[in-house]
DNA sequence: AATTAAATTTCGCCT
DNA sequence: AGGCGAAGTTTAATT
């Protein structure tokens, strides 16, 4: 049984009707949504110009306003969240929508010569969003379960600032060689393997004991592993979902708790 | 004066309602745009869980899907388009909308608890989308106007493919010196400086002529002044928004006219 | 199909 | 505030 929430609608109205309607969403801190014929601009990091059609305009309190095509998954113009001031007139009989913001400087503006639809929204969303199986969860299930990366593997440390950046995770093998690794959640390309070759090399000048890579991922590009091997450097395959899987069974949810008593 | 196109309207439906504008919707190719509390589920390359909340729910023609929060500018969930598979139906009360495609196998689930808006849309769109200031137009201002670079420089070819990837453009100088110039459209990274010395590398061994190095970009970054000068290589500062001036002044449109008759 | 590089990338984290 | 790397990155181009 719907709550029939406040949702305040305008079909096919005018292009002053229009005005008001985005006005007030905009004054009250609505999300407003906006169907119409219209040009964009968009002047800024780079400029661009969008002819006549018919599209979806998507202006957020929060600063962000996406104009969406018929087709295709990114909007075609868009203004990221943040110090945006929008500003909405109508001149010649075209209701111009413009989103301001500095820092970088961009504006886009929306030129409407017809409109079709424009709703103004209150979004109540406070909903949690979770996302498993990405890299971090694959740090944290190597950190839970060391034995994920081979038989007698002890993490020493994660995100270890060295020269080039920072090392994924850093232990000790069963034999007591260092170990650098490096993780990567899909298909590893070359260029990971000459970041692991780069962390090696920047570390190797700081102990004298033995050192190996280990690149981690769940599969490897072309020529890859004869670039590992030529570098002498290892490779452990590790599915990003099965470590999501692995930590769901644990109840370890932050990274530091593997090291906060070390 | 609005040509009042057809446009569906469905405010604060029943679930059976918008089940139903939502399989007509789809069955017709429309553009499909949906307010209400909803959970969502991603499954496929990673795994995703959206509790409930109010959102803003877009399903494009072409199997495109996105669920938009009150805030931010990206999708808190989406499906791409391409060989995307729709399906909509009432289970327990709960209007389920769901997207699956294969290659990647993955979906989003929208789980409806209350709808507010069901509105599909036939969205007539054929305006064309031109962007200026890319690392094309900067390409190309530098074909068009090489003292751009500097005093001097011929230009021999564009795109020229070597072993790592392809050279921006490439050149000679006043001297007769070959000229390597690797482009970024905004402030170069240290990347950047070993990209343009990998190329370097792979071209100096089939030429004995001596060879230069150019970084072509608005600005560096950190240290990247450093790199340059321990790898013996050069800077030049360039603004996007400078070229696609030049451009504009000049009638020049395809690369390709550069050197069509050498 | 696989690889590479760009993007008005955005976003988050850390110095 | 700037730099660096990851992203369910997407997208386009080229092998």
């Amino acid at each position: 049984m719907p709550h029939l929430k406040p949702l305040n609608v305008l079909t096919n109205p005018s292009i002053e009707e229009a005005e008001k309607g985005v006005r007030d969403a905009i004054l009250h801190g609505k999300t407003l949504l906006l169907v119409g014929l219209c040009r964009v601009h968009y002047v800024g990091r780079a400029r661009s110009k969008l002819e006549s059609g018919e599209r979806i305009v998507i202006v957020k309190a929060d600063g962000s306003l996406l104009v969406h095509r018929s087709v295709g998954y990114e909007p075609v113009n868009w203004m990221p969240g943040g110090d945006v001031v929008f500003n909405a007139k109508v001149k010649d009989g075209i209701l111009e929508v413009r989103a301001l913001r500095k820092k970088p400087v961009e504006s886009v503006t929306v030129f409407f010569e017809e409109i079709q639809l424009v709703c103004s929204l209150s979004l109540t969303d406070s909903g949690d969003f979770s996302l498993y199986a990405s890299e971090e969860d694959m740090q944290r299930a190597i950190l839970a379960r060391p034995d994920l990366l081979e038989e007698g593997f002890r993490p020493i440390s994660y995100e270890k600032k060295v020269e080039p950046g920072f090392v994924d995770v850093y232990g000790e093998d069963k034999d007591g060689n260092l170990v650098v690794v490096e993780i990567k959640r899909k298909t590893a390309s070359k260029e990971a393997v000459f970041q692991l070759a780069r962390y090696i090399d920047a570390l190797k000048s700081k102990s004298n004991r033995k050192m190996r890579g280990l690149l981690v991922a769940p599969s490897l590009g072309k020529d890859v592993q004869r670039t590992l091997e030529t570098l002498g450097l290892g490779y452990r395959y590790l599915d990003p979902k099965k470590c999501s899987e692995t930590l769901s069974r644990r109840k370890t949810v932050k990274l530091a708790e593997f090291f906060e008593e070390k």
